[in-house]
DNA sequence: TTTT
DNA sequence: TTTT
């Protein structure tokens, strides 16, 4: 049956990703980022919330991360969410919920928060497309 | 700094709204939704997968929730991610990630799957409005 | 530079959608779906406002609702803006804004003011998908 | 009937924003912001195609825009379609689509492409929030 | 636990 | 021109 399964999130990465090479060629990069609302409280003070989410990108969108995005940078994610079951260290079923991302954007200049986390291997240029889709083939991964 | 943190669903419900009155003239609404996706495995088999999403929803949207949902109806629900964690019984600390529902329209004739489900305090007649946004000031409580 | 250009709709079919099968093999298909929003004027009277959408479908989208979309469906279109111009019969430059569908989804049973108008080459079976995205290859299309 | 009219764009402004500050208190600004999109045509070669989009912003966002946005600043705006009709100098009818801001946000540092464009009043200072949505009361607007 |  |  239809449905849509949309998230859409502006923040900031927490910390540089963490990318994997797996066999068969594919990639898979993990990193957090976190976006903030602020409320006023009973007081009428106003108070920040930060909230972190768990992104998972794949393939090309791997890629993307390992090469261009470090902590600090401000991102564009769009992508579904997902909630994955494991065992923790006591073999207690747990869950975890991820946002896979299905396209990433950078924004501003890319380097808000930059500083010692350049990027070594390989500088964004002034060139370097900044948007990318989540390759179709991707769909077809059993994940 | 500006951040955005928007999720739009669209699926069905997976039982009944569970309300609660809270002291103080508050309510909250809790239910889940599923959303499908499909893909092809690596024998180019379609497999279906369901996402459950932990909805919460405050104030007017709650009482929305309460009056109109029932399992197997479809619904728009547009909101934003927030884990928040808690004891478990074993005084671990869990996360659990909800949905907080800024907005909800019924799709469909709001009564697929209805049956023995009807609500049965006020029936949705054909004027009722079929789109809810959540008050403002519910933008101020600290949750 | 990095930008995002999306739009999300929920809405009714106007009409039957036209479709053109191009030279090439390419199709296109045209239809105006609708919205409405609810707002009260200065005397508190609720006054309902129908906004009219022009929809372009490419390729398998377009046939998509050649096959299964019709006056009075319910769907959610997700698409990009775009606005292009045209010379009219005096010959002076005019502007049309479309929404160009990324991803159409059936919503309800998908049959919601059908009646006279079914369509007759091929009704939707129960095991019809029905949400389609757009090929990818059409974003290399020169629209 | 229930729908949906969201529109979220990214992208940088083309020019100031002009406000017009009305009798009884409301203003509007109105300023157009560009977002681009690349495709390959059918030589292959990467192409570029911007689209300008007219945005208007009422009361609270028309002040932001007054005192914050100026031409080239990157920001996020969330809002609705919105086709409105218009006689133009020879009495024919003509229609121009804008979309109607529910939520502006500033990206980047809020300054990309400043410069001589400054904002002279009212400096963006480092606290300034940069995350705005529309005043609820602006819904009962007849616009 | 939904829907098709 | 849709829907309720």
């Amino acid at each position: 049956m239809a449905s849509v399964n949309k998230v859409i999130l502006i923040g900031h990465l927490g910390k540089d990703p963490e990318v994997r090479h797996l066999e068969g060629g594919n990639s898979v990069a993990n990193f957090t980022m976190a976006t903030n609302e602020y409320y006023k409280d009973k007081q009428g003070t106003r108070v920040e919330r930060t909230e972190w989410h768990n992104i998972t990108a794949w393939r090309n969108l791997a890629e993307l991360a390992e090469k261009y995005l470090r902590k600090g940078h401000q991102v564009y994610v769009e992508g579904r969410i997902r909630t994955r079951q494991y065992q923790d260290k006591d073999n207690q079923t747990r869950y975890i919920t991820e946002i896979v991302a299905e396209e990433i954007s950078m924004l501003g200049n890319g380097r808000a928060g930059a500083g010692e986390n350049q990027p070594t291997n390989q500088p964004a240029a002034a060139e370097t497309p900044t948007t990318f889709r989540e390759e179709p083939e991707l769909n077809q991964l059993p994940f």
